[in-house]
DNA sequence: CGACCAATTTGGTCTTACCAATTTTTTAAG
DNA sequence: CTTAAAAAATTGGTAAGACCAAATTGGTCG
């Protein structure tokens, strides 16, 4: 965002970290304008942006007599990402549910982009999964491509839709992801499993095999994930204890 | 929202429309704040309040120097309603990837939610589908139960994840559908089939029989509509012709 | 034609001010 | 003392004017 240096900006991290943290209770009102604009040594203008960044985030209602918190289930998909970053470890069950969703579309958009590729598009996707093939040494290496073979999907399936779902969750999980420096090992078997799935998918327009291998795939990855956070915090335990 | 009447989201609005309509293409700069506000005969305050939405919808990027159009491609969910309201026949393509994005999120929901509902939950479930056993002759009055059913999914799964992604879509799409008056007509058979397998994934505790079943009806509701808008094009044909 | 520099434009912010609607407090009536 | 009505204070909505720093623009010079 081009105001991220903003004041209003900082203005509404502040507030939105406040509410997520529940500072402020659900149906709680918020201080006046001017109050805040006094804390936050600011004026009432970069207050009134903030608070209509986070009314458009459905975490706050403005109203004539002052704004109220809204419970945070009524929210919009732009506050995962302030969520996962309040904690230093962010909640596994969130990550779960972020790869679980994003595999589901996924694996939706494979379906309807084999189904509806041209020629073209096949070949680059066969492109794609050659050197799918030849990075699949462990994740890290095998991201690149795999981030490029689904951008490649995306931009087959040409589902509107699914793209920005799937933008909203990439601008709210991947910088959470980095930042864990996430690196689950995957079953090689597995991974050879989803590629030559992959490959038969494509060299046979099977829009289904497509879906159940990229499914495959982020499942594979959940359960990786999984084990790789608890053994962190065994870790972390015997750090403790 | 609360600022829905205040000047800020008119302008919103408008510049909104302005932008999906490509009146502004992507790329290009949109006129400085102070033209906009003599434009629309506001101040630069309110101006401002409307670019810092459209900005969070990511329909702009505002940088000191002037504020862009970014390509619709990078935008979040919050556009899609303003894009199918742009039309008064809305684009059966985007109809058709809102119930299939959100057939494949209820699905998972379903899924989640059956295979960790408590007792109780699975009780809840279970005289919702009985309502909707005695409520299937037709699409309307099967709404009701239906999203009575889909709420006590997302409830019983607590995924706040797809909790906010069915928000987000709810929020765009289903004034949207009201608006059409969609009554698609719905094969009873698949309609029973649909609802047999629900009870069994209950009495089961079956949870990718859920997830089929869901997924079944959404695809049915896809196809019904296809026809229905198939048929209301053909009457358009034949009162132009 | 390209590089450089000054004038202009633009966004970011603050201050002050006024209005209408709501909230709170006070007041008066029962 | 309780309650209802009225007055006062608070709050959001909006406007106008001003300043700064960064970016754009246009002209000039090499």
């Amino acid at each position: 965002m081009a105001s991220a240096n903003s004041i209003s900006c900082e203005i509404a991290t502040n507030l939105r970290t406040d509410i997520l943290k529940q500072r402020y209770l659900s149906g709680e009102r918020l201080p006046s304008e001017r109050d805040l604009a006094s804390r936050f040594d600011a004026s009432r203008g970069a207050v009134r942006e903030a608070l209509s960044q986070l009314e458009q985030s459905g975490l706050i209602e403005i109203q004539p007599g002052g704004a109220r918190v809204k419970p945070i289930e009524a929210a919009s998909i732009s506050v995962l990402g302030p969520l996962m970053a309040l904690n230093e470890i962010p909640d596994t069950a969130l990550v779960d549910q972020f790869l679980q969703a994003f595999g589901a579309l996924s694996a939706l958009t494979a379906r309807e982009a084999i189904n509806h590729a041209s020629d073209e598009d096949m070949n680059r996707l066969r492109q794609i999964v050659v050197s799918l093939n030849r990075q699949a040494k462990d994740f890290e290496t095998m991201q690149p491509p795999w981030r490029e073979f689904l951008k490649a999907l995306v931009e087959i399936a040409d589902t509107l839709v699914v793209h920005l779902i799937s933008n909203d969750l990439r601008a709210q999980f991947v910088e959470q992801m980095v930042r864990l420096g996430l690196s689950p090992e995957l079953r090689k078997q597995t991974v050879n499993e989803v590629l030559s799935s992959l490959k038969r998918a494509i060299a046979n327009r099977d829009g289904d095999l497509a879906h159940a291998a990229v499914q495959k795939y982020f499942d594979e990855v959940r359960g990786a994930v999984h084990k790789m956070v608890d053994s962190r915090h065994g870790a972390q335990r015997k750090l403790v204890g």
